[in-house]
DNA sequence: AAGAAGATTCGCT
DNA sequence: GCGAATCTTCTTA
């Protein structure tokens, strides 16, 4: 379990969403109703999970950038090979990593009790915003978010317990 | 059918 | 700090 530390938003009608040309086999988990998860691999060697953000049939998804490990950090620690706590769950490819997060989560409902869900945290009032980062397009929008800590996310008990 | 780009990570200098 | 690794998806010929 962790808590979600930093976020990033990908908007309607924003070029540098994976939705900003429509819905591809790829991208379709982001045009589902708010709540469900969209996982992809990116660069060849890391998955980036997002939670969908809009009405069914509008493309957007907020990626979780960074979290706390809370419980089952040893399960983490031997996902990701890691023994440094600062390290376990900080960035996109990371965060998935230590979570057993893989294209097997995509589309899942996080807002059901199933292999990965969410749950209510903390209120937004002292969310603070920077722009984005990584990116090649669209960089300036202020549409990253730290502290975003509103979230509780669990995952996969076991080792591997969900394949690609 | 082929090629470039990409919301990253890790290791080495 | 920089560059390679690595592969899927979309674009272009």
């Amino acid at each position: 379990m962790v808590r979600i530390v930093e976020t990033e938003a990908y908007v309607p009608g924003d070029a540098a969403s994976h939705a900003f040309r429509g819905e591809t086999a790829r991208n379709r988990s982001m045009f589902l109703r708010r709540g469900h998860a969209y996982v992809y691999v990116i660069y060849g060697r890391s998955y980036c999970l997002n939670v969908s953000s809009e009405t069914p049939g509008v493309g957007a998804a907020v990626l979780l950038r960074a979290a706390e490990p809370l419980a089952g950090v040893e399960l983490m620690e031997a996902r990701r090979a890691c023994h440094d706590g600062r390290l376990l769950c900080s960035g996109p490819g990371r965060l998935a990593r230590a979570l057993g997060v893989t294209r097997w989560h995509d589309a899942l409902d996080l807002c059901a009790r199933g292999p990965l869900w969410l749950a209510a945290g903390r209120p937004p009032e002292a969310i603070g915003t920077s722009v984005r980062i990584g990116l090649t397009r669209e960089a300036a929008r202020p549409l990253r978010f730290f502290d975003a800590a509103s979230l509780v996310l669990s995952g996969p008990r076991r080792l591997n317990e969900h394949k690609p």
